[in-house]
DNA sequence: AATCTTAATCGTAATTCGACGATTAATGGT
DNA sequence: ACCATTAATCGTCGAATTACGATTAAGATT
């Protein structure tokens, strides 16, 4: 039992932001998707201009805005036959929170 | 043609940018990689401890490693039969740089 | 009422992912 | 030389993702 940290079973897993920063960093692990975060940060609350933008089918624009709104990152709203998106600020500050608690700690062995 | 930016068309776009960030995301984006991840950043080396700590079979644990080790996420230090992996920390950074890109500009449109 | 516009949804196909057990490779200890 | 240990790899499933075209829903405009 070769281990370079002596106590292993006292270290704490929060399951909850695992899950929780996991389902933020899988909603932006697409190109398209950043782009779509990436133009939203400017500030375009937009209709269908962002198809144009992407290059994907009007389907498959939808589709990716819907992984980043169940995600929490994006807002939409509805104004028939319109849809209004925009970046949810709160939401990027708090994955940058959950990311900056994978802070390396110096160590010594290996 | 409704939108709120009035000049979409000089958006600029850096692919390459996107698809790292993409990249970066999408390796993160398992709740068993984050786990990992932060087990690391508390500066395990480590051998096969991390199969006991994630819970999964070991040829499992070895894939979500492999996915973090092509994303540039942490090193792998092979010392047969052992291997000792390390958080790169710069990837972490790069990484929260990438993410601060993303900041929401103060819009009045909708 | 008929038409247009926009975005969501449906159905589908191809690909990728996540998990496992079994096997293999590489070394250290006996 | 033989065995034990460790981690990578292989083969294989089922599930999820990504993409598309076609359709539908909901207002606005005529």
């Amino acid at each position: 039992m070769a281990t370079c940290l002596k106590t292993l079973e006292d270290f704490q897993f929060d399951e909850a932001e695992e899950k929780e920063l996991a389902a933020f960093a899988k909603a932006i692990g697409h190109p398209a998707r950043v782009r779509l975060l990436k133009i939203l940060a400017g500030g375009v609350c937009l209709g269908s201009d962002l198809v144009d933008q992407i290059g994907l089918a009007q389907s498959t624009v939808s589709e990716h805005l819907r992984v980043l709104r169940t995600a929490g990152l994006i807002h939409a709203e509805v104004q028939h036959p319109r849809t209004c998106f925009s970046l949810k600020p709160e939401a990027l500050a708090r994955l940058q929170a959950l990311l900056s608690d994978i802070q390396p700690v110096p160590y010594d062995c290996c």
